[in-house]
DNA sequence: TACTATTGTCTCACTGCGAAACAATAAATC
DNA sequence: GATTTATTGTTTCGCAGTGAGACAATAGTA
């Protein structure tokens, strides 16, 4: 198995990402499973000598999701001595057999958390080398996760939430045409409580980022909603 | 010159702080100069191999302005390639020769800033190893600075005022007891604009955050104000 | 044809905020 | 000691935004 040169990349330097998808009704993220020890983990990766952060992160999520153009948001980085626990690290190698040069995966490392926003229905997700399957999980019943990942994700939904009005965060959960009421059930997802109905239309309208198309969407019976896209 | 040990800090990593003071009129910041090149820097400093990452600022904080507990938030971590210029560390270092076991310090460095808030009174800044001087500038009247320590001071800024009515930012900018005029005017220096004094004052009241004490505060020719203190 | 579920819109009361006005008062001036 | 000046504490008015509820419109179902 080709592991990482421990000359590539930055030491003690790590990312995690936390994936955003959102299926209809339930907000998700992206995790990866250990089958051999039963852990699930966070998406994450090293960083390049000659990467940027933000590239190193982009990066590993076009290797995971294969989206090339994902919202991406740094919102916190980790540096507890609790999250250093090399036994949790050597146990999911072990599997692969570590030489010398993989010692420096051992060692303290410094994470900085990021997250993204994507389109569930356009991706297939991918696990990569060490992990043996990826799958998406409801953020309302996450499993454990090892080390801190718990918490970094707690910490990004903080920030997703505390940010949610300030840009469009919803562009990148949605495809391109919807109702009002799958727009409603985004922010819903996120900002975990349910919102009134008529409020919402009219403060999402009176925010003018909205194009309404006279293509309607029918199937259930009764009225038909419009269907509406972003303004570009 | 004791420079530091390679082997006592975890390579590749740093962090900056901007350390917000407030002097009655103008928000202010602490910088470093090194008097032999003319450069002006944030005070940064690396991570010990057994420190947190918290413990580290702390650390470098309480070294330079003497204070214990001060505010300390987290707020970007930079890990762009255009701030890697080994010429500009080894310019500071040059005054003080460097040997072999210091070429750590030429790498690429990652780096996690945090701003502190803290009561300019009570504070004698002094200079550390490297720099030859300390002092206060205002954050509208900022010299240039190495690297990229300008564009950290802007998102430290941003962070601050985004965040100024969540939290009670303003209790460690000010003493334990002050008037509204005092609180307004940190408002003021921190969102650079000016306020509706009566508004201010009837928005402050309603949070019921504010203790009013009855010693008037006087010497102006005028009516004398209230003392308030931040309720514990 | 009547019914049901959902949608688009409207109304009403309440809150919060900008702007302006008014009364109170400590020190300075006459 | 009376008057003036500067600043403070509080109130008022108008407007915009929001929560909660009501009503009419309509695609499919009974």
């Amino acid at each position: 198995m080709p592991n990482p040169e421990p000359s590539d990349f930055l030491p003690h330097i790590a990312y995690d990402s936390v994936v955003f998808g959102f299926s209809g009704e339930k907000l998700k993220i992206l995790l990866m499973e250990y089958h051999k020890t039963g852990w699930f983990a966070l998406p994450g990766g090293f960083v390049g000598i000659n990467d940027s952060l933000d590239n190193a992160v982009q990066r590993g999520l076009r290797e995971r999701t294969g989206l090339d153009e994902v919202y991406l948001e740094q919102f916190y980085t980790f540096g507890s001595m609790e999250r250093f626990k090399p036994e949790v690290m050597m146990k999911i190698m072990e599997p692969f057999g570590y030489e010398d040069k993989d010692q420096w995966l051992f060692k303290r490392f410094i994470s900085v958390g990021y997250y993204a926003l994507i389109n569930y229905e356009e991706v297939e997700p991918k696990p990569d080398k060490l992990s043996d399957s990826i799958g998406w999980y409801e953020v309302d019943h996450l499993p454990e996760l090892i080390l801190d990942h718990n918490f970094i994700v707690q910490k990004a939904l903080n920030h997703l939430r505390t940010h949610l009005d300030q840009k469009l965060l919803s562009v990148n959960l949605l495809p391109e045409l919807f109702t009002m009421k799958d727009l409603q059930q985004v922010y819903e997802a996120i900002l975990g409580e349910e919102l009134n109905r008529a409020n919402f239309q009219r403060k999402i309208l009176s925010l003018d980022i909205l194009e309404r198309h006279e293509k309607l969407f029918s199937g259930g019976s009764h009225k038909a909603p419009f269907l509406y896209s972003f303004k570009k």
